[in-house]
DNA sequence: GCTTGGACTTGCCCTCAGTACC
DNA sequence: GGTACTGAGGGCAAGTCCAAGC
């Protein structure tokens, strides 16, 4: 590590959670105000124009704008959406406006429409005004100084109002997000330093000198009733260090990992089933990367599940299939309503386990029920300091990258051959971690223009070969083509899989700095501009033979 | 002890700006 | 100069985990 950058990330470590002595900010950066639909641009109900109160109207066009999405058609949508839209209303449109299905929203819809394309029909003046104006409010909103250094700041405009969606099946799909004004707002700042100031009229809810915390600015949202911050940005010192911790903390699983894999075996023929049925939990938190699964409100969220919270009707067992003996078939909704979808072959005392465990159930019964998230993590604890949960997931994850890039990396490959090498050991752990995404709207397009490149590009090969330019024009040609054909590979392979994820999230950036060393691979071919802000500690620090 | 609230990380999707291409 | 395409970044929901409050 350099001299300066060991000042940069080790200085000023605080003790007992204080977090920063000076922070000074400009506050949030609060949505537009509602601008009412001009007057030609009309709201119908059964069939007759009506003018809606400014309050209604707004609430109103959060609906007509979503008219092309298939959730405006779901029951539960449209009936939180028509629940709140009411509480809008006065009496009069109360009165009026009984029945969803009478409501015509179509011309404010085109009228939105309409704007959109306007607004990509701008003129590059116009354009560039606005990109001035948000460049102006970056600079003014967008940093904070917390304690020597000025930081840039992730969020620091306030969320509009419109209509909840929420991911999977949620229940409260169609709620209305309301409007935060100034006097929601908890601003966070140091008695010292010069206090954001609210708007012309308006006050602040509070002001607080938390030093204990990280956030700015705080409000509660209406839906869930939790609370929404302000922080920093993933390059600031406060989440530099946060994250190299998190990575120092499953390096340090590393060295324990194997003992305590050795006691949770042991601990699947305990007299006790509170501790089977850990050690089971953790075995499948450990071998298949499963989050904890902490316990969810019914009927606030969609109904998902995590280990601790898999129910019976969540995995079926095989004590034969497919020629593998003891299989568990997992199929559940996991973070974000993403299905779990996978076939193991376990350990025959596992799945005698699980039989027991199984055993005189129905179907929506816990599997777990002598565990839950707390006692799994409590103890945890007690195996190493630091150790939760979701530490294996970082564990495993970054074991992973580290051991495919070993497998997978050949010196006489080119560069693009070592990126595409790269690419399937990040792809290897965000299958691990079931790190889906739908498969890119433009997919098929864009394959076959790739395709369309890499045969103009064969052609011309083939024509130089004839006219007997081979030594002029093949080495280059032949060098751009294989780029070409490992570009389609790499992105075929990746269609269902996020990469982002694991290597923003789960992956030891020191291990790809090491690995771009070690092959001179530049690291900004496989971090662009801002994972290099972010991973500038891991960058500064790592040399070749870093090992995780 | 249990519940709830709070802080912070993780996660997917969509939009939009920048760039390649014609 | 216009259009098409793509990657980056923003947006914000949904997790994890811990500790305060009862």
């Amino acid at each position: 590590m350099s001299v300066i950058m060991a000042v940069r990330w080790e200085e000023e470590r605080y003790t007992d959670g204080v977090k920063w002595k000076f922070l000074e900010h400009k506050g949030p950066v609060f949505a537009p105000p509602y601008e009412p639909l001009p007057s030609n641009v009309k709201f119908y109900y059964d069939g007759r124009p009506m003018k809606l109160s400014l309050e209604a109207e707004e609430v109103a066009t959060f609906f007509a704008k979503m008219l092309d999405h298939e959730y405006t058609t779901k029951d539960v949508f449209r009936k939180n959406f028509f629940k709140d839209w009411r509480k809008e209303m006065t009496s009069e449109e109360k009165a009026k406006i009984t029945d969803l299905n009478k409501c015509d929203f179509s011309e404010m819809n085109e009228y939105f429409k309409a704007q959109s394309e306007a607004r990509k029909a701008m003129t590059k003046q116009e354009k560039q005004k606005i990109k001035e104006e948000n460049e102006r409010l970056l600079l003014e909103y967008g940093y904070c100084v917390m304690d020597n250094h000025r930081e840039r700041i992730a969020n620091f405009r306030i969320e509009p109002p419109g209509l909840f969606r929420g991911r999977g099946d949620h229940p409260k799909m169609g709620m209305l997000k309301r409007r935060i004004r100034p006097e929601d707002i908890i601003v966070n700042c140091s008695k010292d330093s010069e206090h954001p100031k609210p708007p012309p009229g308006t006050k602040w809810k509070e002001v607080r000198h938390d030093n204990k915390v990280t956030w700015l600015v705080s409000w509660t949202e209406n839906i869930q009733g939790a609370i929404k911050y302000i922080m920093l940005n993933p390059s600031s010192r406060i989440k530099g260090e946060k994250d190299w911790q998190k990575y120092e903390t499953a390096r340090r699983l590393k060295k324990c990992v194997d003992s305590l894999r050795a006691q949770y075996r042991e601990d699947w023929k305990s007299k006790e089933m509170r501790i089977r049925q850990r050690a089971v939990a953790l075995y499948f938190i450990d071998k298949l990367a499963l989050r904890a699964g902490n316990e969810k409100e019914e009927g606030e969220t969609a109904d998902t599940v995590g280990c601790c919270s898999l129910r019976v009707e969540h995995l079926n067992l095989y004590p034969e299939k497919d020629g593998q003996e003891y299989v568990v078939e997992f199929d559940f909704l996991g973070k974000d309503s993403i299905r779990y979808y996978n076939k193991v072959p376990v350990e025959k005392r596992v799945f005698k386990n699980l039989q027991l465990f199984m055993e005189n159930k129905q179907p929506e019964d816990d599997l777990f029920d002598r565990l839950n998230t707390t006692i799994l993590n409590k103890h945890l604890q007690e195996l190493m300091d630091g150790l939760t949960a979701k530490v294996f997931r970082t564990y495993n994850a970054s074991i992973t990258l580290q051991q495919q890039l070993k497998e997978l990396t050949s010196a006489e490959e080119n560069v693009s051959a070592k990126i595409l090498s790269y690419n399937r050991a990040n792809r290897a752990v965000a299958i691990l971690c079931n790190h889906q995404r739908a498969p890119p709207k433009t997919f098929e397009k864009s394959m076959q223009n790739l395709q369309t490149k890499i045969d103009a590009k064969k052609e011309q090969l083939a024509d130089a070969k004839r006219e007997l330019k081979i030594r002029k024009y093949l080495p280059g040609g032949k060098e751009q083509l294989m780029k070409l054909e490992v570009q389609a590979t790499d992105r075929e392979e990746n269609k269902q899989i996020a990469l982002g994820t694991s290597k923003l999230n789960y992956l030891d950036p020191r291990i790809s700095v090491a690995w771009c060393k070690k092959w001179g691979i530049p690291v900004e071919k496989i971090y662009n501009k801002t994972q290099r802000e972010k991973f500038a500690w891991a960058i500064d620090m790592a040399d070749e033979d870093f090992e995780f």
